[in-house]
DNA sequence: GGATACCCGACTAATTCGGTCGGCTTAAGG
DNA sequence: CCTTAAGCCGACCGAATTAGTCGGGTATCC
């Protein structure tokens, strides 16, 4: 088990993903811009959270993330294994005697065991019990309008694009150097 | 909380001299030699254990570390925050309304108790419990003939330097390049 | 067919990890 | 006093990881 902020990066966007599971699938531009994580990091993210069948996508216009099974059946744990999977590697392999002697390397059991007892404890936590407590904390989802293509429903939504120098890029022209 | 390889080596050479208190100060040669860890490394990771008072130091001949207080009285999450001090820093500085509006950033209160949680549970597992854990699997402890300078009493005793380029090399001469 | 989205792989700067090196200071002991 | 054994310290290093960028795809809706 490693913890890094990778793993939390995972675990905002997965609640972030979880707050709006009702209103059709989530873009990744939308959670990138609520959550201030760049739209091709959380790319990467998500194609292990997706490998990992934590999430399903839908692809095309109106497309996004969403879960792929109820918050409460994912945990924090399948999170972050999901996108830190290199874990510990004990360095000896795993074998018992480690340094030629008779179980002589005191560590890797010992790490595995403090291992172990961490990702069960991450493991009772679950999605849904993070997105209620940010629902108790009185945050509030502003309801999605476009489900699906009510984007073009919109009066002049133009596009906004304010500053994602992304793969949403494909403009060649029309923005070349002021 | 971070969690990597850098903890585990602390924890493992705390362990090593939890095993080996009652024989005087523990050299990180010696250290450095059972359980595989680079000696300039290990000087690094004891410096900070020393400037987090868990051990302490002898210098000169004979010298080396002990631990600072009973091993009753130092836990994992001591030796590991104390050489992983950078802990996570929340990006939002921890304030509450991190991207503007009213406490939208959900992650650092969440980082911040699941991280509680990580930090209780690496409290409840004391340097004694891994000794004893270690001792209780049959792991001898070899008896320090040298305390002090019992190595002169020593029949033949050279000092052997089998493989170890790293500080301790003050010759200059005597073994310049076969 | 164009726009919107996911998908993917390569590339990058900054940081951390594990380790090396060299030189120093302290202290025992002859 | 001098050697030697140890801790102390800072600079440096290569590899790996992190967080992010970029430039393409491809699926899908209109």
């Amino acid at each position: 088990m490693r913890l890094t902020t990778k793993g939390r990066f995972a675990v905002t966007a997965m609640i972030d993903l979880g707050l709006r599971q009702n209103s059709g699938p989530v873009t990744l531009a939308a959670i990138s811009q609520r959550q201030q994580i760049s739209l091709s990091y959380l790319e990467q993210l998500f194609g292990k959270l997706r490998r990992h069948e934590l999430v399903e996508s839908t692809r095309g216009p109106g497309g996004g993330y969403s879960l792929a099974r109820s918050p409460a059946q994912i945990t924090v744990a399948d999170i972050i294994l999901s996108v830190d999977e290199p874990i510990d590697a004990t360095q000896c392999g795993g074998k018992e005697n480690c340094l030629g002697e008779g179980s002589r390397c005191m560590t890797h059991d010992l790490w595995a065991s403090l291992n172990v007892r961490m990702v069960e404890f991450l493991d009772s936590v679950s999605l849904q019990k993070l997105v209620e407590d940010q629902l108790a904390k009185g945050l509030q989802v502003e309801e999605k309008p476009n489900l699906r293509r009510a984007i073009s429903s919109m009066p002049a939504a133009k596009p906004i694009r304010i500053n994602v120098p992304n793969s949403v890029f494909a403009l060649g022209k029309a923005f070349n150097k002021t």
